[in-house]
DNA sequence: TAGGCCATCTGGTCCT
DNA sequence: AGGACCAGATGGCCTA
């Protein structure tokens, strides 16, 4: 299997290379080399098109410094739940000036800043004039 | 160089 | 029956 990113499945390779489709296949019904391809290409689009095209549109919900940050998909996935968090208390509270404090796994009497009000505060820091990404005035 | 991340393939399960 | 969805396996790329 050498060079794998850049093998794309047809249904020729796919008799020539592939090992298992003789032992593995345990179904009596088993695919032909145009469905095991086209079952691949399907696969292939639905992770690059969906899976990926959602990730890519939650990325952009998700403020960052810089805003272009590269993040990971788990990265990407923990950080919304994050942000969903953080929205929701300042929701709440309806507090948007002060930061919000969020339960650490430590302890319930434990509490930090949360990830977002923590991004705001450098912000303002560096840039006192700057109202940071999301506070705004009611 | 090890570990994290990712794309791709694969086979199983569920749904239409 | 065929397609969508999912999770495991695998191997390449990148970075600390």
């Amino acid at each position: 299997m050498d060079n794998f990113l850049n093998y794309q499945c047809t249904e020729e390779s796919w008799q020539q290379n592939n090992i298992f489709s003789v032992t593995s296949y345990r179904h009596e019904a088993q695919p032909t080399a145009k469905q095991r391809c086209q079952a691949n290409a399907r696969e292939r689009d639905r992770t690059q098109n969906s899976v990926n095209t959602a990730f890519n549109t939650l990325r952009l919900l998700i403020p960052t410094e810089p805003p272009d940050r590269k993040l990971s998909k788990i990265e990407i996935l923990r950080l919304a739940g994050s942000y969903i968090t953080h929205l929701d208390n300042q929701l709440y509270t309806g507090e948007m000036e002060k930061p919000c404090l969020l339960k650490t796994d430590v302890g319930d009497n434990d509490k930090s800043l949360c990830t977002f009000c923590c991004t705001v505060v450098q912000k303002d820091k560096s840039s006192p004039s700057h109202n940071g990404y999301y506070r705004k005035s009611r």
